[in-house]
DNA sequence: AGCTAAAATGTTTTT
DNA sequence: CATTTTAGCT
């Protein structure tokens, strides 16, 4: 056989071998596979196995470098061919064993940093690397993942000292930022009624996003009066933040670019480590996020970026979709692969995504399809109120769930912002269906919770006078603001921390005897609690924190028995999320358990084995799919948000947020929208969300409410605002903690009367009926009742409020 | 200092 | 409407 015929039929070989070994992959998803060297721009719609890409990517060029497209043939390869052909019917283990090879230049795992939005995401990759690799193996823990704010927070630790910072710096969350603001507000004068703090707390966002420090900031204010004292708050707030060793999360993104622009060494250090760099979720990165990527890149330009343009959702935190948009012009020779395969919607409502995306411009334009079924139509129902909307898609799950056609984890309830979560919550506690809420107020921002972790936070940082401040005199101490003031004011003029100020506090006669020795006092705590941190656990510590600061005293003694168990209920919350962490770390310690909090979000604690319905913001939702989703609340002021509506940039930005919101379906998607709808206290109507007027009708499958409810409540004149009876008050307490949001059980609510079939029963709002089954469910009943004038329904026992007569 | 009651004010989305 | 901030009182 001539040479250069063994080398075509050597490399053809070689490619089927791979193909093979990565059958389960399509034709695109495998070029982006072998596609390792370079830089590369994966375009994924929706549910285009985008992951399953970067995993087995990853996995590829950790074991076979750059195989399949290495041009190189050995000597020896006619006496290779026979048992390449053999190997062809290998086994996928042993074909993925054999193949390692032809492996060539394939890097160690430490040379490949993977950034992913979530650290969910990144906690996926570890695992899947895992399986692949087998149950031991190290590649998974070696490889470099995590969000932007976790790896920059990793480098930040091991280098920061060059440019300053002290390695115990702590983060600031976004509360901690409003305060330090308004502090610095108040001490340059400057009045939040003209200026307010969350417009000072963006703009310094902002600043940062982009680079631009505060010297810059202030250039580029010019003799605009405004600008001008933003960047003096700037200049104040970043001085601030330094002085106590605080880092907020935009610092920590632009600390890390600073550090790498300045530091030649480090620089160098880190871009010859990294000769791989792949970011997930491209379209969400800002500036300082791109330009960390260049800079990490710069030597081997091997870098991987995958995103999708039209899912682009986070421009009011500071991304700019141009990243990805013209992600080729930063580097020479992009490759691009556009996957457009989706596998995980029926065609029905991919077409639809599809429609409502089209309008708007742009893009750079994808199609998806997908070979699977047509799928239900659509639902698009009109309702009375918020209430009726509530019940209508509670109703929808116990009805599917009853009629064994899903389970309670298939749902997935999507909204525009967190506060539309309520009424839904509200009655799904009442019917008695398990449910968890992912956002709204996080856990570690309970009041009690971080109280005890500003403690921890003073433990590790004694210069973190923003944490003092908070825990200075919760409990009381008889340290008030006034003398808070004043120590500050003296501790700033000898320019050290506030907390060892107070050390020597006596000194000074401008604070009253009784408060200089609580302070001092307090202090020694402080003391106490630092020494005891370097032999203790952090559970142990929390415990010490909390028993010896008076805290849990403090909490024992709330006049209100519900807020006392839930504060204490909190508590042991974070003792257990200490303990959890404890456990799966392998040197655990306070900074980061302390750094854990702060850059856990709640989509990182999803858990998708539990067996409840979960309710989320569509923006939490990205990246995750349910089998069927529910879009209460499909009005325009709504979603379209009311502040978009007038700018057409803006509307694009929420067209992209209904295609996330669309995509996330599986099976079936649900919309709903209502006739009025209360906002602040206000009632008010909307007409129909104009992305579902773009969604074509033959796509849709629309009902207007025919139960009149709001008819009915008309004619029966409302019972007069009598002061409530204690026992008919409703308890809406907020849920216990997100952390394990298992909703209460219906065996919570008052007993409802049991029913067997062939009874007459009497139904609120649908009138006499005969029951005509009972299935018990959980705790509960699912009763099927032929209603004399409403047809047959399907009713959960403790919510229908049903009446023997 | 610390409590209570009245007034103000806010509604997007989050690492 | 619901929570947070502030003013006034003890």
């Amino acid at each position: 056989m001539p040479e250069n015929q063994i080398s075509a039929r050597f490399s053809a070989c070689k490619r089927k071998l791979f193909d093979t070994y990565f059958s389960k992959l399509n034709d695109k998803q495998r070029e982006a596979v072998y596609q390792v060297n370079g830089p590369l721009l994966i375009l994924a719609g929706a549910g285009s196995g985008k992951t399953t890409v970067l995993v087995n990517r990853l996995a590829y060029l950790i074991r076979y470098g750059n195989a399949y497209h290495d041009p190189v043939v050995p000597a020896n390869a006619a006496a290779l061919l026979p048992e390449m052909e053999q190997a062809l019917s290998l086994e996928h283990d042993a074909l993925g064993e054999y193949l390692t090879r032809f492996a060539v230049d394939a890097p160690p795992a430490w040379t490949v940093m993977a950034i992913t939005f979530t650290n969910k995401a990144a906690r996926e990759i570890k695992e899947r690397i895992t399986s692949i690799f087998g149950e031991g193996s190290t590649e998974a823990a070696e490889i470099m993942t995590g969000t932007f704010h976790s790896i920059c927070v990793r480098i930040l630790r091991q280098y920061g000292s060059q440019i300053g910072f002290d390695r115990n710096f702590t983060i600031c969350d976004t509360d901690d930022v409003k305060k330090q603001i308004s502090l610095c507000m108040k001490q340059l004068n400057i009045d939040d009624k003209n200026l307010p703090v969350k417009t000072v707390m963006t703009a310094i966002s902002h600043a940062k996003d982009k680079l631009i420090g505060p010297t810059e900031y202030a250039m580029q204010a010019g003799q605009d009066f405004k600008y001008k004292q933003i960047a003096a708050i700037y200049e104040l707030y970043q001085s601030k933040l330094r002085s106590q060793n605080l880092l907020d999360f935009d610092d920590i993104i632009m600390q890390t670019v600073r550090l790498l622009t300045e530091c030649e060494d480090v620089r160098a250090n880190l871009q010859r480590r990294y000769r791989y760099v792949c970011v997930d979720e491209y379209q969400d990165t800002n500036y300082a996020q791109l330009t960390l990527t260049l800079l990490l890149s710069a030597r081997y330009k091997n870098i991987m970026v995958v995103g999708d343009d039209d899912q682009s959702i986070y421009k009011f935190r500071g991304a700019v979709i141009e990243n990805i948009l013209n992600f080729d012009q930063n580097y020479d020779n992009t490759a691009v692969i556009k996957l457009e395969e989706n596998y995980r919607s029926t065609k029905t409502i991919l077409n639809a995504a599809n429609e409502v995306i089209a309008h708007n411009s742009g893009r750079l334009g994808k199609t998806l399809w997908t070979g699977g079924a047509e799928g239900d139509k659509i639902q698009i129902r009109c309702l009375n109120n918020q209430n009726d909307e509530a019940r209508f898609i509670a109703e929808t799950v116990s009805q599917k769930v009853g009629r064994n056609e899903a389970v309670f984890k298939d749902f997935a309830v999507l909204y525009r912002m967190n506060s539309q979560s309520r009424s839904i919550e509200q009655t799904f506690a009442k019917a008695g269906i398990p449910y968890r809420i992912l956002g709204g107020q996080r856990f570690f921002d309970r009041m009690e919770v971080k109280d005890i972790v500003a403690y921890l936070a003073l433990i590790n940082n004694p210069s973190d006078d923003l944490r003092l401040r908070r825990i200075i005199n919760t409990p009381r101490r008889g340290i008030g603001d006034k003398s808070v003031q004043v120590a500050e004011s003296l501790a700033n003029a000898e320019g050290c921390p506030l907390l060892e100020f107070m050390r020597g506090v006596k000194r000074y006669n401008a604070i009253s005897a009784a408060t200089a020795n609580a302070m001092v006092s307090f202090v020694y705590m402080i003391d106490q609690f630092r020494e005891a941190a370097v032999t203790k656990s952090v559970t142990e510590l929390i415990e010490m924190v909390i028993e010896e600061t008076g805290y849990g005293k403090m909490l024992s003694e709330l006049p209100d028995l519900n807020e006392r168990e839930e504060r204490r209920a909190n508590l042991d919350e974070l003792m257990n999320a200490a303990r959890q962490y404890e456990e799966g770390n392998e040197d655990p310690s306070l900074l980061t358990f302390l750094e854990d909090i702060a850059l856990v979000a709640d989509v990182d604690k999803y858990d998708e084995t539990a067996d409840a319905v979960v309710f989320m913001t569509i923006h939490s939702s990205k990246g995750l799919e349910f089998p069927v989703v529910f879009l209460p609340g499909m009005e325009d002021n709504i979603f379209p948000s009311f502040q978009t509506i007038m700018n057409p940039e803006e509307i694009e930005e929420e067209r992209r947020l209904a295609y996330v919101a669309i995509t996330r379906a599986k099976r079936n998607l649900i919309v709903t929208h209502v006739r009025e709808r209360m906002i602040n206290g206000r009632t008010s109507s909307n007409p129909l969300s104009r992305f579902i007027g773009e969604i074509p009708d033959t796509l849709k499958d629309v009902t207007e409410d025919p139960q009149n409810a709001a008819d009915l409540r008309q004619r029966m004149p409302r019972p007069p605002k009598a002061k409530p009876v204690n026992q008919f008050v409703e308890q809406t307490k907020k849920p216990m903690n997100t952390m394990a949001n298992i909703a209460k059980k219906a065996s919570d609510a008052a007993p409802a009367d049991t029913f067997a079939s062939g009874d007459r029963v009497k139904h609120m709002t649908f009138g006499e009926g005969t029951v005509l089954a009972a299935k018990p469910m959980g705790a509960d009943i699912l009763y099927e009742i032929a209603f004399d004038s409403a047809g047959t329904k399907k009713l959960m026992a403790t919510y229908a409020k049903l009446k023997k007569i």
